[in-house]
DNA sequence: GAATTCGTTTAGAATAGTCTAAACGACGAG
DNA sequence: CTCGTCGTTTAGACTATTCTAAACGAATTC
């Protein structure tokens, strides 16, 4: 408590239990998604805290290692799903949650996209290609099957791409459409 | 070879290699995302295959145990990725690849929805229970911090569940205007 | 009804991933 | 300059996952 920045004190005792709930919740759904559970904890905890959290704040909240923190605190931060704050006089890092989801979401998607689904795409062509050299006639019956069903897989992939991209755009338009979308029908 | 089903005979040599890197390639976008390796692998090799191979050719050609087969292929089907076939005459059960991948898709959004997105939400609105409970009369401010938090949370899980559930709904109508969407710049 | 040939299950081995504790370098204070 | 406090890195322990080989039951053939 010495060591945590700009909180208004030590939380009433029953909200522990919703906050330890949020932060069981945002591990699971991190697993889920590929990143580790640990930042998901990490994040849950973040942005059920007014103000901002240090490395051994977080640490000792979620009872891991310094280490571990470290680590997982940067790949948050890659993401932009946290922001490191400094306090002057003070020479530790401090952390708080990014609360904009829609950013969030767009730069995991980005990171995504980058990443792996472009590489999909390119091991795609790259069969295409080897197709290609093998058979450049056309003759081969069984080198037209690859051509066609790698074809589809291309337009597949390009087509997913597209609505990604569309998916994207929308974000960027502050989601007003979305945000009408999910108002109509708030409850269940 | 023997043991294949309609094929028209062992495949020129070359195409052996692109064969081999969509397998990889379709390994790789399965673990992404969050699917076995040997999943996509399997999946791939039956979509560069004219007809079906059996438990026996898939474990042969990508050399993997047979018990290994047995699980994923089981795990493919539950996805609706691949089809047994029977042929007359013939104990062994035979499998192709599903070549619909918008079917696909929508089948896997559908699954991970139901088993994990919609337990997100469950938790969130678990923890704003909690919070209810322990300051019904919304006079602690550190409650109230929570619940705009969780609030927040809440109205994004919300949105993006009808965001997931539009864009099957596009599945469903065959996708006419994405395949248009991709058509217009098919070249990068 | 014994012997094959399937697909499935399972126990144990191999592998990959994750965490911790300790060591380390950087930095600032006394 | 020395000490203490940061964040980071890393070696080794631990855990979870995944694979294989073998055992098994069911179905079919001889």
């Amino acid at each position: 408590m010495a060591s945590r920045a700009n909180t208004q004190g030590p939380p009433a005792e029953g909200l522990e239990a919703a906050k330890q709930t949020l932060i069981r919740g945002s591990g699971r759904i991190s697993a889920f998604w590929g990143l580790n559970r640990a930042m998901g904890e990490i994040y849950g905890l973040l942005y059920l805290t007014p103000g901002a959290l240090s490395l051994d704040d977080i640490a000792h909240a979620l009872s891991i290692s310094k280490g571990s923190v470290s680590i997982h605190i940067r790949g948050l931060e890659r993401l932009g799903m946290v922001h490191k704050i400094w306090n002057v006089g003070d020479r530790r890092d401090y952390y708080e949650a990014e609360i904009d989801f829609w950013a969030i979401a767009k730069q995991i998607f980005k990171e995504r996209e980058k990443k792996e689904f472009e590489q999909a795409l390119g091991s795609v062509k790259e069969s295409m290609s080897l197709v290609e050299a093998v058979d450049p006639a056309h003759t081969d019956p069984t080198a037209q099957f690859y051509r066609e069903r790698l074809a589809e897989m291309q337009d597949f992939f390009m087509t997913l791409g597209k609505l990604v991209d569309a998916v994207q755009a929308l974000t960027e338009l502050r989601l007003s459409a979305l945000a009408a979308l999910g108002r109509d029908a708030q409850e269940e």
